[in-house]
DNA sequence: AGGCTATTTATACACTTGCACAACAACGCC
DNA sequence: GGCGTTGTTGTGCAAGTGTATAAATAGCCT
């Protein structure tokens, strides 16, 4: 009686990336207070105490989740822009298009995206690496947004450049919202409809 | 020595409003794991027992919280829309200029309104209550919309008018966000001046 | 096969949490 | 002014929190 638990050792990485995974689908369930480190690793297949073998604290853990959210979430945003051989144009409604599908419009996403940035207005490293991720986001908009223009033969000026770029990146993540709270009140495809519709009329752009 | 403190006897009411301010506060400042009872209490400047008295449990007094957050954020944006005697398109400029300037562009109210929209994922009650409040305010900019384009003499159908009221409520989102995790960024009015020009462009208007 | 070591478990600890409850005192009423 | 009501305080408690640390064992090296 009272056998020790049988237990397996993984590799380090392997683990690491286990406990994050862990941790975000407990905020995403529990919300933040929830997430305890008996929850997280239970989720995990651990026991609370391993938590601190590979981070110094909870808040450490918390920061990495958070930091491989918005990784995981910009990478495939930004894939779409890399499309070789296609118009701008082309490119741009790529852009929004893998913005307003799965696996970006999610409510699991949406949630754990509202519970870190919540606490942006509190925590500083926080806010600060929103602001980074929104600016660098924004600047990946207002170059294509410069291409397309360019390729329309129009001669934009920065402050136009900076008004449409604010006005786009305003539209996808409004219909993103949207998108993840209401998912099931738009039919497969209609906010990215909505959404390439609403930058052509923003960049006065003739439909095709 | 060790005497007991002094205290006032309020009224019901204005204890109630108390507490739920101090809820709001505490969970703006420390999140919802840091909102503690004892917390709460000191902001209140009660002790923390007293929550007890007007309210069954925490719970309670966080749902009571966040409806009376929602209820002030849609309140002062509805007002805007019902200026008298002026043009459907000054009423929906109008609309938008209130909702993306203070008091509505705030980071506190954002970070309130993240905070409890993160946990609409886990929490039922939550999600439709956010559901009822976006379709009633998207109603609410359908209508306007009807207006103004009718008084451009054009007949949308039901389809066409949804997705515009679709994507200007995104753009009003969008914009709003941008406003309150980056308010600095912007000059006062510029937010409201983008909005308005993304709107008329959505809604193929000229310019004035 | 047998030991070494780092990973993992298990237990303990100090502290915080929400809530219960009894004592108390502010205020209205007679 | 005294009294009763009840809003309010203070204390206590069991459950749960993050963290520290010792004991155990899985997997590699020779």
């Amino acid at each position: 009686m009272n056998a020790r638990r049988k237990f397996r050792r993984e590799g380090e990485e392997r683990r690491r990336q286990d406990l994050i995974d862990a941790t975000l689908d407990s905020v995403a369930e529990h919300g933040l207070e929830g997430a305890t480190v008996r929850i997280i690793a239970l989720r995990a297949g651990v026991t609370a105490g391993l938590i601190r073998h590979y981070f110094p604290g909870k808040e450490d853990l918390l920061q990495e989740a958070y930091a491989a959210l918005m990784g995981r979430m910009t990478e495939q945003a930004k894939a779409a822009l890399l499309m070789e051989d296609a118009s701008p144009r082309q490119r741009l409604a790529a852009f929004v298009t893998a913005n307003l599908n799965a696996p970006i419009i999610d409510q699991r996403v949406f949630s754990l995206w509202a519970t870190f940035i919540g606490r942006a207005g509190a925590d500083p490293t926080l806010a600060r690496a929103h602001r980074e991720g929104y600016l660098g986001f924004r600047n990946e908009v207002e170059a294509v947004v410069a291409e397309v223009l360019a390729a329309e033969r129009r001669k934009p000026d920065a402050s136009e450049l900076r008004h449409h770029a604010i006005a786009i990146n305003a539209i996808i993540d409004g219909l993103w919202i949207e998108g993840c709270l209401a998912g099931e009140m738009f039919e497969p495809g209609e906010l990215a409809a909505i959404g390439i519709k609403a930058i052509e009329a923003e960049l006065g752009l003739a439909p095709e």
